[in-house]
DNA sequence: CCAAAAGTGTTCGTCGTACACCCATGT
DNA sequence: ACATGGGTGTACGACGAACACTTTTGG
């Protein structure tokens, strides 16, 4: 099946009448980033489809693991969007009118879909994000600048950093937007940046540790002027 | 449209791979109730389907209403139930069959369908549930004490009693299972049966009062012995 | 030696906990 | 009078908040 053929018919291949979209979140030098995709002049969350014989968290998977490249990203439901009148027909026709592409009413890509959307937590150093056939450019936004979007995507990146916020003062899951092996200055930044607050870094080094879920590694050697922090990495599962 | 056509030809009306399903959660006896539909001799979750032209949150308030006569029942997303050998084929084809109603391998009830579920809480006492075409009975039941249930219908109804004991920490929700008035010692029971732990009378007092969303009103008379409780209501909202 | 960054300690207040006590009602 | 059930008060402890202090590094 080509992607052509999928415009048109994708119903052949997918459910109808469902479609996926992914936030993927990042964070680089003390900023929240969202990964997305430039179709036309405007930009658009990643995301994709479910095969008639797929189960949805096999597909969710695929769809994230071909974003990424990431065999075990954190990912997590978000919302459902369903509005009856949520269809891409008016910026579809623009753009493919734009490339010369044949377009029509009937296509399946006309097609009004209820959305289910994820959010996922990566290291953005150690993600490839791949585009896809019509997909011009990738880019990871601030969240406070985000371009001109698809639809209403730009609600859904805004729910899901508010999201974001909730879900980090219950669960310990800012891991997953850091390397491997980081300090403890770094994930108080990150909370810090997450929760647009100020954190008190003796109370939130005394929380963490206090999990147990860390496990301390050498001293981290810098260049600049005052004490070496400490490494740390997520204590393995089964010790 | 008429029923036998909608097992057929579901799809010239809904949505084709979508399906809703409710969990109504009521509240009597110190016990907390869920309502099920009887189909053949097994149970059901009540639920239907989203129109082609109409929005989800209409769809799942069409639903509810239709089933409880409620006109704002209290309505959460609960989960999705996305695998792809979630067909409910062979239980319908014994169905019909029994009852001598025609069916066929290509009917749309047959579908793979991916179910959105939600729980709803309710005033048992204010609730009229309506049956569907092939409803033969409907039944409060005991969450401890569910009767044999189609596919995975019985873990459904466990998430959303799981879900509701997690939700009940964070949020203000469970006046919805009591009438519009009622009294402290009942909200501390049903908090009680929730959380299936004991609840401190005193701090469990003190702490719902402190969020100022009850108003207190008159004394309630009893004809059991002991002190007569001060009856509550839910605040209104422009107060 | 000093500034900057990292790590740890101390004090205070708030809130959850457990329990005791007081109040009202039917038998 | 007393058992029963409803409402409120109190003493204790844990934990979060704010801030102070110590340690280590580069210049």
């Amino acid at each position: 099946m080509n992607v052509h053929d999928i415009i048109k018919h994708g119903s052949d291949y997918f459910l109808p009448n469902l479609s996926i979209d992914l936030v993927i979140i990042g964070y680089h030098e003390h900023k929240l980033k969202c990964l997305l995709l430039k179709i036309g002049d405007k930009w658009i969350l990643p995301g994709g489809h479910i095969k008639i014989d797929e189960s949805l968290d096999v597909a969710v998977k695929r769809i994230l693991k071909f974003r990424t490249g990431l065999e075990e990203p954190y990912m997590k439901f978000l919302a459902i969007f369903g509005d009856k009148d949520r269809k891409f027909d008016k910026d579809f026709k623009q753009f493919f009118e734009d490339k010369g592409i044949p377009w029509g009413e009937d296509y399946w890509i006309n097609n009004r879909f209820i959305t289910l959307t994820f959010y996922s937590l990566v290291d953005i150093d150690n993600t490839q994000p791949v585009l896809g056939e019509f997909d011009e450019a990738f880019e990871w936004f601030d969240f406070d600048d985000l371009p001109d979007m698809w639809l209403d995507h730009k609600s859904i990146v805004n729910s899901a950093r508010n999201r974001l916020k909730e879900d980090v003062k219950y669960e310990q899951i800012t891991y997953n937007l850091l390397p491997e092996q980081f300090t403890m200055p770094q994930l108080h930044q990150l909370h810090q940046t997450i929760l647009e607050e100020k954190v008190d870094r003796s109370r939130f080094q005394k929380k963490i540790i206090a999990t147990g879920l860390l496990e301390r590694l050498s001293l981290l050697n810098k260049d600049s002027p005052g004490r070496n922090p400490y490494q740390y990495t997520l204590r393995k599962r089964d010790s």
